[in-house]
DNA sequence: ATCGGTTGTGCAAACGTTTGCGGTGGATAA
DNA sequence: TTATCCACCGCAAACGTTTGCACAACCGAT
């Protein structure tokens, strides 16, 4: 048996199969009769065609990579569903690595990519990336590479970010707008880029405001655990804080864990702003202010950017894309 | 210019590519001496073997398909990261698909899957899916299929699930141990098995204890707004609930609104109980008693059963594993 | 009648790898 | 010495599709 293939529908036909294979996708050399007979006995058939060949020849893939340093931080499961459908709407489809925040299994998710033949790839760097050699291959191979959120200060091309500096700045702002003065910081991971831009732009508003850092209410570690105890320390101290600044959805959940551990009122005794895609700050009462960092967004910019690239290789791989943002002002501040 | 092939090597070694092709997987045929060599100009030509022309020749794919009816609900994000942990370390990649909960695009998926040759395939059905026909072609082609989590109740074959009506039947016991007696049932989507079963539980603990199920009580959406609103207003009632069930962190999201707004105490006004991974539960305060349903080990199982299934199609195929859960009592109860 | 042009189709190579089979040369056994 | 065997390697086909090119048939125009 086995399944059907373009030369059983040739055979069948008393034709050739280059003159299916044309039928099959209307190219104008074949008259409309051939071209009908072919596409009846096709289906008639179930003709299908078999992607690997197709792949093999034509050196195309139809698949985009997507590499993520981690599937369970709320942010990226948006990332991942608007990408998604984003591809499919362009007749791709996704394959899905994980580099579990460690470089070794970065590169071989990239090799992987490479080997395997996908059209355009998606990143969103690990923690322990430090630059993008890795990438140089695979790039000087012809494939279009887009990062996104998690990437180096040093890129500039195909990248696609928020305006990370201002927007801690503008959250912190608004934090100090209503009078607070003994504002915490949580940051992420410490390498990070975003985490370090977040907190420089955290630095800034409090320095144009002529406020001090007060270190020991600065924490880098997105983990809801340890943020949660933190905090419970520094509302339980002498000084308690009078806001805080979350750069994550996990720090949020870690301090909404540590208010309700302390019976702290919000945002009587602490105000709490976040940045986030705008899910886990709704969960909670009262619901969060956060600047919005639609990962629906990231993932549509990053998709179109790479399809430019895809298309047009020169001229799109400079760009660099700074996404808008906006405050969403809710109970808790 | 392009990348270097096995023809390369070949070439620049005086031998055939037949040769170079099995010195570089260890056949015994090939003499030691042999073997070296051509490892040593591959590797300093830097080859790296086309996967494209690999799976087309051997009709592999060294890929697994992964079908998910939405990847925003909160259960999937540590299956997914279960899953491509286990099949990576069987030398595997995967391919994520997204039905979007809608039976056309899950029947586009398993087409797909199918002509690109995947070698097995995960699937979670969306909640149009009543029966697996669509499946049928793929299955007699040859790769097997998983199915997990969201199944439907006449499937007996390659499943992975939970005891879903003894699960609920357990939470509810439980709340009726505790004293409650006007409990609320929130569910999901009412076309889902997952939620007829466990719908079924829960009318069957109740009836066992000798209480009605209150049936304006009784919610069937797995919609985070929905159930909150639900919730307010039978909190609101002249005769409120003093317990609520949910069988799913949207549905217990939901309802911590609803009890943030009515200023309800937990659990003296009100019990909670729900069926969680156990991310979620400990969000709020005070954290929710929850049955577990860990999703590492739903993916860890679908794994092992489908590479049971590669390796040995007959025997593993008619398998149904059935996972246990337990009680993690907190103290919303 | 010859030419140029158009329309529709087939030929055959190619993509990179794997693999069944056959063959060579040398060593061993009789 | 001859037959036998084994270690080692090459030949060539094959997987299904695409595509540059050639070619045949027909048409209209010269």
């Amino acid at each position: 048996m086995g399944r059907i293939t373009i030369k059983d529908i040739a055979k069948l036909l008393q034709v050739s199969p280059s003159t299916v294979s044309r039928a099959l996708k209307d190219h104008p050399d074949i008259s409309q009769d051939t071209r009908e007979s072919v596409k009846k006995v096709a289906h008639e058939l179930g003709y299908s065609p078999n992607f690997q060949a197709i792949n093999f020849r034509t050196r195309k893939s139809k698949l985009i990579g997507l590499i993520l340093p981690d599937m369970n931080i709320f942010f990226f499961p948006a990332v991942i569903q608007s990408i998604e459908a984003q591809i499919r709407n362009r007749g791709y489809h996704l394959v899905v690595l994980h580099s579990n925040d460690r470089l070794e299994r970065e590169i071989e998710n990239v090799d992987f990519c490479q080997r395997f033949g996908v059209d355009g790839l998606l990143v969103s760097l690990s923690k322990e990336t430090r630059n993008v050699q890795h990438f140089k291959p695979i790039i000087d191979g012809g494939v279009p590479v887009v990062f996104f959120d998690k990437v180096l200060e040093t890129q500039e091309n195909g990248v696609v970010i928020i305006q990370d500096e201002d927007v801690a700045e503008k959250a912190v702002n608004h934090l100090i707008d209503r009078g607070h003065r003994r504002i915490c910081g949580l940051f992420g991971n410490p390498n990070l880029t975003i985490s370090k831009l977040r907190y420089a732009g955290f630095t800034k508003a409090l320095q144009k405001a002529g406020l001090e850092v007060i270190t020991e209410f600065v924490l880098f570690a997105n983990d809801i655990e340890q943020t949660k105890r933190a905090m419970i320390r520094w509302l339980e101290s002498a000084d308690p804080p009078d806001a805080v600044f979350a750069m994550s959805d996990e720090l949020l959940v870690g301090t909404m864990g540590a208010v309700n551990v302390c019976k702290v009122k919000v945002p009587e005794d602490l105000a709490i702003i976040g940045i986030s895609n705008g899910q886990v700050p709704d969960f909670f009462y009262p619901p969060i202010t956060y600047v919005q960092h639609s990962g629906e967004l990231v993932g549509q910019k990053a998709v179109e950017l790479l399809f430019e690239m895809i298309q047009n290789k020169q001229a799109a791989a400079n760009h660099k894309i700074v996404l808008n943002t906006h405050l969403i002002i809710q109970k808790s501040t």
